[in-house]
DNA sequence: TTTCATGAACTTGGCAACAAGGTAAATTGA
DNA sequence: TCAATTTACCTTGTTGCCAAGTTCATGAAA
């Protein structure tokens, strides 16, 4: 595979950040294939986030951001942990609106079908990179102002803790691998073969053991490596 | 992106198994494009594992498997835990070979440049699906009988316990996703763009700190959600 | 000397025509 | 009537050509 041999030479770093790659012509020739063939590799390579092309003008290398390592936790705020090691670490909110009745949020928040629920999206930055997308559901039984505070949250743990919420947990997760839908490509900035680790969660007051939240973080997988 | 409406499509359970998708042509006529973006969509849903097309018979959608929930932990066995929950699961031995110098796993397992490590790899099954490719790293100087028995061992784990360390355990595992090679798509019979969930991590017998192995797990992403 | 226009030679991007494989109905021959 | 063969038409796969964008050298004009 094409693919593979580009991306062995460019991950040996034998190509720097911003090089000129050969041209589609030439590497067909170099490799004895047709043109199409290199076409669709630097096409795939592309959208792996790899490289980038330019009509008239070349196939380039990004420079590749290199792994960080992130820890995922249980006990602690995601927003609190990031802070602590890294300085160029916030959060933005994104949006916050109710949403249609849905069969797996509301019962997990044992909220009535004629109650609303909230959705509050972050987005996490690690300097001006956006890391992850954080979407947390919340009922307004539970929260009554979150119609109106909803849009200036930007952590949720600090929200709670305000309401009285001062020991919270996070549940067993569920982690599984997906690609960015067209929103999620353009918020995070990543291109369509990046995949995202999806970790599903509820939060819980661990006094009284109400649900607070269904959470769901989306993370970029491209520029980190977890440790759980 | 014509790709994200074909998979809703798809995702929404309009199409059955093994149906017939509408031909290049047909679907190009029918959203005004050129019949090259219906052929890059149905390309890129073929390496996603979606579909299937065949030279002068059409495109046709794959029975998707549905995501099965898989347990990490940290202290019992991968496989033990496996072979509780799941009747049809088993092991394979793929090979036990001698490697070169490594500078992280030689360290890692305190060993030195001229003693020999090998590399110890397992398949696991579900049914007749491969989910997951277990690489184990030990050095000779710890276990002598490693080049010949290599070649049998199903479980690490068992291994252990004959050695007589009964109480092992994993080290903080760090996750990232890969994309798989030519040989791990062979042998996990998946296509380029499923990715790969990486987990590298050290068993270590807990009554001494020896280090065992360095382990490195690659579970295919597209047929399981991990607990955590 | 400087500036601007021109065009040749490169690049990637896109498309249409062709090749090759499969199916089924129509045709042929016994 | 039935089976083998042909034919027409569908499908996906491949190729090669041309369009479009960029760069750079050349040379004429200011």
């Amino acid at each position: 595979m094409l693919v593979d041999q580009i991306l062995l030479h460019i991950n040996k770093g034998k190509f720097a950040a911003n090089q000129k790659l050969p041209s589609e012509h030439e590497l067909a020739d170099q490799f004895r294939v047709p043109r199409m063939i290199v076409r669709k590799a630097y096409e795939r390579l592309q959208e792996l986030g790899y490289i980038y092309s330019m009509q008239g003008k070349g196939s380039f290398v990004k420079d590749r951001k290199k792994q960080i390592p992130l820890v995922f936790s249980k006990d602690v705020s995601f927003s609190e942990k990031m802070r602590e090691l890294y300085s160029d670490y916030y959060s933005e909110n994104v949006g916050c609106e109710p949403i249609p009745y849905h069969t797996e949020i509301y019962p997990s928040l044992s909220t009535d079908k004629d109650e609303q629920v909230y959705k509050i999206r972050r987005l996490r930055f690690l300097g001006k990179l956006p890391i992850a997308l954080h979407t947390s559901y919340i009922s307004e039984s539970l929260f009554q102002d979150i119609g109106e505070l909803g849009n200036t949250i930007t952590s949720m743990f600090e929200y709670y803790r305000s309401k009285g919420y001062t020991d919270v947990y996070s549940e067993k997760s569920i982690l599984s691998v997906i690609f960015p839908t067209e929103f999620e490509r353009e918020i995070l900035q990543c291109s369509s073969l990046v995949p995202l680790l999806l970790l599903e969660s509820r939060c819980l007051d661990r006094e009284t053991g109400t649900v607070l939240e269904v959470s769901k973080i989306r993370y970029r997988s491209d520029c980190f490596t977890y440790i759980i």
